[in-house]
DNA sequence: TTTTATTTGAACGCTTCCGTTCATTTTGTA
DNA sequence: TACAAAATGAACGGAAGCGTTCAAATAAAA
């Protein structure tokens, strides 16, 4: 029952000391949420975490749904990326597709990326609605504009693709093989923007293999 | 702190009735924890499932970690698969690719391996070992497995990759595509086995592509 | 049948947590 | 300075959960 869409903060929200309040009680929720998931994180280790007594939090978020709710809204705007930025039309198909898979890459690997996903997981049988407003706003959204982009690149006659929507799908599974997994189960996987600028590399030269003439 | 490798079910466990008991506390566990997680399950609600008394639940398994771990032992030892059989060895490569890309496929959008997942991922902030246990027993060995199989495919001449471990990933890349982002955040996303046989023979297809000579 | 291992229900102590109430104090604004 | 909004601490009721104890009942093995 999150309500991810309403305003759950109450309005009137005039003094700049009560913005800071809140603003500190959903970095610490955030925090303990990331850390503990949804059940085991306590509104009063939240409220201490935030320098702020409880009842407190209690008078500006009503329940800790509404809260989890409004950690959600915050992180998907932190969160929310363009991977295909359209600042690119001049340049090759290649440099096009290597700017794209490493951005991919970047936002994938962040480790707070990570971890959000591991909770935010877990709280979608709590609450389903969860997952498809994430969905959403971030994946569903991102692949949309990768798949544009791609049929962009096969109207102007320099791929070839009859699906750009698995054309897509393979675009990222190319970039990011089963890195996810690994990293979802705590491995930790570090790699230097060299390194990463070469397994780009290698992804979107496989996929203009795949989508040549 | 959870053991995963240790016997946790005391020894001396003859009776059969006895037998028969833990087994079902073990499944009733499967069933609350894959509901609510780890936290918000209950020892209670688990033995109540069970049909079983709290104080048998606690003479067995020690305590709740101890009983998620030997949940998780289970449950590894049911998805433990092998994706690359080697009664293949007679057909083509192409037969072969088809044939792991099948059953990575089936394997990966079974409902039950997508909930696990995502309780697991979750509990990974608690234990990070338990990432590590899964991660090892799971993911890792099936990679192996199949760069193993890569491999000898390059060693017959029939393929070229200079780095078969990244050959791979991708292999896994082209086959899942980001459906498993999609279904971890519950999308109900059910192939029927043609579909898949198709999914299977595209992503199989731009592999060899890839890899051909 | 006797002995031994399991199982049970009920109760307990203890802790944690949710969400609320209230009287008091702090803070920002007019 | 006076007023109103916001924040606080302390305490509360109530619920849930962990893990334990114990005496009594049940079931298996000898």
């Amino acid at each position: 029952m999150t309500n991810t869409e309403d305003n759950i903060v109450l309005e009137r929200v005039d003094r700049p000391s009560s913005q800071r309040k809140i603003a500190k009680i959903i970095a610490a929720a955030r925090t303990e949420f990331f850390a503990n998931g949804f059940s085991a994180s306590s509104i009063e280790a939240i409220a201490a975490r935030a320098e702020v007594s409880k009842v407190t939090v209690y008078s500006w978020f009503k329940t800790k749904e509404n809260l989890f709710g409004e950690v959600v809204k915050a992180e998907r705007a932190r969160m929310t990326q363009k991977f295909v930025d359209d600042s690119l039309e001049s340049e090759s198909l290649r440099d096009i597709l290597l700017h794209v898979a490493e951005n991919l890459l970047n936002f994938l690997m962040l480790e707070e990326k990570v971890r959000f996903d591991r909770i935010l997981a877990a709280e979608v049988n709590r609450d389903p609605k969860i997952g498809k407003y994430f969905l959403d706003n971030g994946p569903r959204a991102s692949m949309a504009n990768l798949t544009e982009l791609l049929q962009k690149l096969v109207d102007k006659g320099e791929i070839e693709s009859s699906d750009p929507k698995f054309s897509a799908e393979m675009f990222h599974g190319l970039v990011m093989g089963n890195m996810d997994v690994f990293l979802r189960y705590g491995e930790k996987i570090k790699l230097t923007t060299p390194e990463k600028r070469e397994r780009a590399k290698r992804a979107v030269d496989a996929w203009i293999r795949i989508h040549q003439k």
